[in-house]
RNA sequence: GGUCCCAUCGUCUAACGGUUAGGACAACAGGUUUUCAUCCUGUAAAUCGGAGUUCGAUUCUCCGUGGGAUCACCA
């Protein structure tokens, strides 16, 4: 059976790099009908933060990208890691050492000096016993390396084929830190065997330890799973995605209100592709299609413009009332907001601005004209250069459209367009002269739905107060 | 610097060794339209360079160039 783990460590938020090889290790697992595994890896006391574990959590869920096991916590299992550490130890494959920051330091100070490449110099695996023993007994700190043979290693990566790596040059890669606590590669390799991981799906960035990992699966007499090594996401100037130039954490994107489906959508298309040319895809599409042999090599740019898009197409593609609950949190943060300026119409006003929503953020503000009881104008955004339409011009349209709109009853858009046209024709003017004014009456906005639309969708009632409530402000 | 990885339009990418090098986003130009969107049509836009293999290289090999990752008692 498949297993495949997301294995993030607790040390902040879920960057979009992390997501997205968590959505890959979940679709490779749910199409092979396999597990997922949700690993914390908090070996490192020191940067742990707080809160981080739960975020973690509940962003990966907001995706639906549920785990069959686990959390497992890396940092309640010390002992386990300490067992093999201590097996290494007795079958000579790892060895004690007990130099400080300092010694390493200096050592690296003179390699990088003479131009060799920084790597420890073994000084502390030809400790002699009597002094090993005297280190013991003084209670020196030490901690446990890993020895690593001066030869060849190779390993297939599902995505990159045939990888060649040799022993010299490799550090002699530490295993148990003076604290006690295993470092990332014992206990990733510890875990993996354990949990019975059979596809390590993970960044690129691992590429370089993975011959560590290699050998540390051998010398414990263990099969290496197999290892899919993802392109990286990269910021618009092709390094490694950072903080510095963009949001980088899953939960700014909701934030900023996008869609689930679209940052999913998005995040998977970014690296891989199903070799048609569709490219709107649900979750469970993705499950059925996915593929890590047509995970490209090189890295993607992280570019928002096509997240817009699929953005604007999933909103577009929602019910109204789909979407009213997903505006409706975003809603009752307004100031303005009360739960009596809903109506039954609400869901007519969701969906006359749902083709004008960038993201989910815009609700409000363009929900707001029909929600709220009184508009505060500004009498500038009535006058338009564009649409001919001065001061003089507003209040003839307003005085001319309001009784005209009073006798009809039928409030429908072809009727409310019918009427409105045979007033603009009486007047002579320009379709702009009457509509701009109209709309600016009925929402305050300089860009909003359609004025048939707008006066249909908040009803006779409404709209004839707000054409008269604007008529009185721009005549006073 | 050592090691390793990568390389098609601006971006994401497609193309059994044989295509007018395809699609999408963005851009631009039109159409629809009272505004803004949506929607529709169209235009422009790429194989990093050099050798080699081959009847024929985007595709295979080598060299170069460029970019990137990694070299911690961090993951």
């Amino acid at each position: 059976m498949v297993v495949t783990r997301f294995a993030p460590s607790p040390t902040g938020f879920l960057h979009v790099g992390g997501l997205r090889t968590a959505l890959y290790a979940y679709l490779f697992a749910r199409q092979n009908k396999g597990k997922f595994i949700l690993r914390i890896e908090d070996t490192d006391q020191k940067r742990f933060v707080e809160g981080s574990v739960e975020s973690l959590q509940e962003v990966l869920k907001f995706f639906d990208l549920n785990w069959d096991e686990g959390p497992y916590f890396q940092s309640q299992r010390t002992e386990l890691y300490r067992k093999f550490a201590n097996q290494l130890l007795d079958e000579g494959k790892a060895y004690r050492c007990f130099c400080t920051e300092e010694d390493l330091e200096q050592m690296r100070a003179d390699q990088t000096a003479r131009k060799i490449a920084p790597k420890y110099d073994r000084r502390c695996r030809e400790l002699n016993p009597e002094k090993m023993q005297a280190k013991l007994d003084a209670k020196v700190p030490f901690v446990i390396r890993q020895f690593i043979p001066y030869e060849e290693v190779t390993f297939t990566d599902l995505i990159r084929d045939e990888m060649r790596f040799h022993g010299r040059d490799v550090d002699d890669q530490v295993l148990i830190k003076s604290d006690g606590f295993p470092t990332y590669h014992l206990a990733n390799v510890v875990d993996d065997h354990d949990m019975g991981i059979t596809h390590v799906i993970r960044g690129e960035e691992w590429l370089p330890s993975t011959p560590k990992h290699i050998w540390l699966y051998r010398d414990l007499g263990w099969t290496p799973p197999t290892f899919a090594h993802l392109p990286l996401l990269l910021n618009p100037d092709r390094t490694k995605l950072s903080k510095r130039q963009g949001d980088v954490a899953a939960e700014d994107y909701i934030k900023k209100g996008y869609l689930k489906e679209a940052i999913l959508n998005f995040i998977a298309f970014l690296g891989w592709n199903p070799g048609t040319e569709e490219e709107l895809f649900t979750l469970d599409q993705l499950v059925e299609r996915f593929s890590l042999d047509r995970v490209q090599k090189g890295g993607a740019v992280f570019n928002l413009e096509k997240l817009d898009w699929l953005n604007g197409h999933y909103m577009r593609e929602k019910s109204p009332k789909d979407l009213a609950e997903l505006i409706m949190p975003l809603l009752e943060r307004e100031p303005w907001f009360s739960k009596n300026l809903l109506n039954d119409q609400f869901l007519t006003f969701v969906a006359s601005v749902q083709t004008r929503m960038k993201s989910l953020n815009d609700g409000p503000a363009m929900l707001r004209p029909f929600l709220l009881e009184n508009l505060d104008y500004n009498e500038a955004l009535f006058l338009s250069e564009k649409m001919k339409v001065d001061k003089a011009m507003v209040a003839l349209a307003l005085e001319q459209a309001l009784p005209a709109l009073e006798t009809l009853n039928d409030y429908t858009d072809d009727a409310i367009k019918e009427c409105l046209t045979k007033v603009i024709e009486k007047m002579g003017v320009k379709n702009g002269q009457m509509l701009w004014p109209l709309r600016v009456a009925l929402t305050n906005e300089e860009y909003s739905p359609g004025v048939f639309e707008l006066l249909r969708v908040m009803g006779k009632e409404l709209s004839l107060k707000r054409l008269r409530t604007a008529l009185d402000k721009i005549k006073a």
